[in-house]
DNA sequence: CCGTATCCGCCCGGATACTG
DNA sequence: CAGTATCCGGGCGGATACGG
């Protein structure tokens, strides 16, 4: 039953009724909707090449709260792109890794890393010259 | 006036009193902020590599209403990845089209695409083999 | 043709406090 | 340690109607 559960919410996001069934999902909007989360490109990204635990998570993304960071760990658990293992000892310990899948969206994140690099230099020289401006 | 009001809006998200000042950006995070939005990626897309009129784009992304499409729109000409060229015509003639900074982000787009497809295909996959273990 | 205006629901994400 | 519980605000996106 818990396969069930699953492909039902294969769309997360629950659009009832949409009006435009053609082409519901190009690939692009496909891809934007697993990782459009906030901080999931991040966790993604963090995740490459290292199995990280809960707690080393929220140093990674400092940014999300626990509740945020659990929710979206689960969407990505629940899109098959992490897998959680939880082991039975104390203290708790659970631990998080990119699936087969997951690894496979790593051309992805390191097109977004390496654009973003660039876009903050952007960013960097333009506040320079407004404040240079200013001045 | 203008360039200031652009400045203080580069950080769209307006977030307020960040108790995280370290590396508030790293390039990732930066990407997803830029085009996480619903459609974002997908209109950026669309544009690459010919000029779209407001109803070209409409037809192009269907699923988005005129409002949400017009919000998006100014996002991305606000962040420097869109132009908009308004031609005082009658009837009335507005364009769309990726700047060098915006078509420099193609690579990011070209992956999202490819991955996409990927995981559609899964996704038809894992449907049909739950049909199949249901019928 | 290219939007804006208005209203609204909803979920995302934030803060804080608390448990197994 | 690894989360939930609870409450909450805000913004994004949707629907419909209207304006330049």
């Amino acid at each position: 039953m818990a396969e069930e559960q699953t492909r039902e919410n294969t769309d997360r996001r629950d659009r009832r009724q949409n009006p435009v069934p053609v082409q519901r999902h190009c690939p692009v909007e496909a891809t934007a909707d697993l990782i459009g989360g906030k901080y999931k490109s991040l966790i993604l990204y963090k995740l490459t090449g290292e199995t990280l635990r809960f707690s080393q998570l929220r140093k990674a993304v400092p940014c999300a709260t626990p509740k945020v960071l659990t929710r979206q760990l689960r969407d990505l658990e629940r899109d098959g792109l992490v897998r959680r293992e939880v082991f039975p000892v104390v203290p708790p310990k659970v631990e998080y890794s990119l699936t087969d899948f997951g690894r496979s969206i790593r051309p992805v994140l390191e097109a977004m890393s390496a654009w973003g690099r660039g876009y903050l230099q952007e960013r960097r020289r333009k506040e320079k010259n407004a404040e240079d401006e200013t001045a």
